[in-house]
DNA sequence: ACAAAAGTGTTAGTGCTACACCCATGT
DNA sequence: ACATGGGTGTAGCACTAACACTTTTGT
């Protein structure tokens, strides 16, 4: 019947010239939200096929690293940022996704505080990344897209076990701030219900209420929270 | 600052050289259920490294075909599996993860009946493969612990929101020999309640009570039931 | 008769959904 | 005074968790 070895120890050509002749690439999907809409970071394109077409913060594995380290690597050379979480969302392989030959890429997801990539960061990168709405990319290089859709899938399914807000916010925010976010992230055809949002939010015991207000706006102005760390470590601790 | 076009554009060596070098495998987490324990399915691992370890059923993806059928082309040549639902879990990428090279492997996993592979099925290859108790599987090659592992982990994650016994049990099944197997993948300090179990599972709207009692017991005989099938897609569906 | 597993209901608590009005501020 | 968004409570319903005894069969 079948041959299990016959992968392994037969043929004319050995092993490193049959299988050791693909690359490794990693992608970056960075999410993050202005106040308003979920955003993610894109770069220009640097290769020929996609000239000129966004797409993800990515690169290829050398192949002495770690492909976890890669992702950090890669992140921090092409924009700069560090110290954030990546977390791995799923490897994408079919064999004609890229151009330059057999590459199998693996996606990472973050979330982070818009204003931790801005303008000022930019200039120091050749291809300068750029934030752009979720809802409206467009034809993005290589299998991007598809890329971006999982990943946002991923992105939904922890919103809800993880208080997601404590890396996409600034350091103060309002309730409705925070809800706004979770509206963008789920995409639902209704918002949330304010007064049961607000009850569920404040019942995880992760918010600390600064005893602050707004200041500055044309209505009643809301008061000002932010997250307790301590208590949001705890969380994840006991939910996993 | 930081030169983005390093990897691409700079260097001696080619891209070709300095990237195509690695090798992509697939290892496919096979977990099947006798009645009790749930169990894994493993084979001897073929490597000089690793001789006479267990180790998952995996391959070397040839650099001409699609992952996602590489896994299936892999199991099939491995153990004869065949259609059946293979899940992707995760990438490892660690360097020094297997001895004959940089081998990026990417986890799937699936449930099977534990008699859709058995003794007789096995002689028909080389390195048989062998059910082994999730519970009692010692020091398996390469990393494949660290995947197995994570690979449990997913299995509990979706037992919630998927009804995977269809896949695990005989046709005709009691809710006791259920409610084991949801015991054996939660591993938690404590059963499930009974009551609560079989008022949940058959709230689900999925299981067809087939009128029809056990045979030669030395006890009450339990009444059978199937997966509906047709519930059962119509359930997936609404779910996602 | 005994052993062994099957089968069955109720109660209390918790969490989810839906829903409408008054409040504080700036203009 | 008006416009804007901030802030609040309750009732019905669904789901969860905890808990103990009777039934049916084989030996």
């Amino acid at each position: 019947m079948v041959d299990t070895t016959n992968n392994i120890n037969s043929g004319l050509k050995s092993i490193e010239e049959r299988f050791f002749k693909s690359a490794i690439s990693v992608d970056c999907v960075i999410f993050g939200f202005d106040g308003k809409d979920l955003k993610v970071l894109l770069i220009r394109s640097y290769s020929d096929e996609f000239k000129g077409q966004w797409s993800l913060v990515g690169d290829l594995l050398t192949p002495d690293e770690d492909m976890d380290s890669a992702a950090y690597r890669i992140l921090r050379q092409r924009t700069g940022l560090d110290d954030i979480y990546l977390e791995q969302v799923h490897a994408f392989g079919r064999v004609e996704r890229h151009p330059l030959g057999r590459v199998v890429t693996v996606a990472y997801y973050s979330l982070i505080n818009i204003n931790d990539y801005n303008a000022e960061t930019e200039v120091a990168y050749e291809n300068s990344a750029t934030w752009h709405n979720v809802k409206k990319v467009g034809k993005l290089a290589f299998d991007h897209n598809e890329i971006l859709t999982a990943s946002l899938e991923h992105l939904k399914a922890n919103l809800a076990s993880r208080p997601v807000g404590i890396n996409l916010l600034p350091e103060k925010f309002t309730l409705t701030e925070l809800q706004s976010l979770y509206d963008a992230i789920l995409d639902r055809p209704k918002p949330l219900d304010k007064r049961n949002f607000r009850k569920k939010i404040l019942s995880m015991g992760i918010l600390k209420d600064l005893n602050e207000l707004q200041k500055d706006v044309a209505h009643r102005p809301a008061k000002l929270y932010s997250f307790d760390r301590e208590d949001y470590d705890a969380l994840l601790k006991s939910a996993f």
